[in-house]
DNA sequence: AATACGATTCGTTTAACATCGAATTATGAA
DNA sequence: TTCATAATTCGATGTTAAACGAATCGTATT
């Protein structure tokens, strides 16, 4: 256990892990940037960090794309923000940005937060989920219904990856959806325009016709 | 959080987290001996976990008594032993203890694991308890039942923390029953001799005639 | 009061490792 | 081929901090 905390206890590796904490993959060099030190530094580092089993590595033509080994470790940072959140100083009430971390983020690729427990029980509340054990099961009406929506679940099943699991979030305490169908949703939500990221990080606003379209759409109140 | 992932990092100091992650409350001198380093050693690293509000200490006589300083650090590290878990070279099968472990165990100081997300099932079955946004709610059923199982729910309710939390199981991916009822309920499983802990570690047994009481007391089939 | 013990502080040594400059390998573009 | 860029490896440097011996402070026990 030790390992993994001194991996993410260096200040450096630190700044990586977040920067990937979203999802998304990043090259090197984009990582370098994000970290604050030099390229040579950085390619140690993502070495460690790979080596210990908290990133992969894709290459892909000239570039190398590292991402989170999985949804656990997207997890355990998750969970150490929120310990690292409640030892820091409190500064004057909770700042904007800090507050839109808390209603809506994503995490590793699909929604959570405020936003994300709220739009997994307005699925479950129009019975196009159902939980199932550790993951969701999509209804018949949810079949249509996430069709209807924008959604080609075929597609969506056909990714080799966890199809609805229930991720845990902490802030809330309640599960959201997660996996191949979690990211589908969170993908539709932003090309439909109904939410967008703010600045570079992982925090997400709901946009004006968003607000609207959530809740005439699935009845949610944000 | 690089700052709170560095204090876990130090193998000295993850082992006291390790011993601590009990829930129970150690001297510095017993932890000197988990760390497997000397008393001077031991006390600087106390001081840094006590300083990053990782531990919370309480002086006793000649003796401080080091605990956990939260929920969340708990939290913290049953996450990291997850990803440590999946990071560690597959050691033929699960160990007896391992398995043990994921059945059954303390986690702080209720029961969690199999055991627990099993016995928060069956109280909820029962209507003893229902879900309230983060914590549970006890019924009137609840009431009646709770204190002919021998529980003093006013003693309970007086203590100076919060009474009946859900708390989230990463390898059940399940909440189960927290906070000062959720200890009370342990302990008085611990009382009635239905569970023992094996070791000195978190791991609980479910004994014969344990197994038998919870079946017809509360309907679990373990 | 004298003694024992838990816990901490101080000072020193030692080992680990993050960092960067320089050079190297590999891929894509001209 | 030639050049530019991504990413790495190598080698040297400097800083950090973990560890323990010795000494100190405070509380219990006799």
């Amino acid at each position: 256990m030790a390992e993994v905390a001194a991996l993410i206890g260096d200040p450096a590796r630190a700044n990586i892990m977040t920067a990937l904490s979203g999802g998304e993959a990043l090259t090197a060099t984009e990582l370098a940037y994000a970290a604050g030190v030099t390229p040579q530094t950085t390619s140690a580092h993502l070495a460690k960090l790979v080596a210990g089993g908290l990133l992969a590595v894709a290459a892909q033509g000239r570039h190398r794309y590292y991402r989170l080994a999985g949804q656990e470790v997207a997890q355990l940072l998750e969970t150490m923000m929120v310990v690292a959140a409640d030892r820091a100083p409190p500064k004057r009430r909770i700042g904007r940005q800090a507050a839109a971390i808390r209603d809506a983020r994503t995490c590793y690729d699909h929604l959570a937060g405020r936003l994300g427990v709220a739009l997994t029980d307005a699925l479950l509340e129009k019975g196009w989920l159902a939980p199932a054990e550790k993951d969701f099961r999509v209804t018949e009406a949810g079949t249509a219904g996430l069709t209807a929506f924008g959604i080609d679940l075929g597609a969506v099943r056909d990714k080799r990856r966890a199809f609805a699991r229930q991720c845990l979030d902490w802030s809330e305490r309640r599960p959201h959806l997660a996996g191949a169908l979690g990211a589908a949703v969170a993908g539709r939500c932003f090309d439909l325009g109904w939410i967008r990221r703010v600045r570079e990080g992982r925090g997400v606003e709901v946009t004006g016709p968003g607000r609207e379209s959530f809740r005439s759409r699935f009845g949610m109140t944000l």
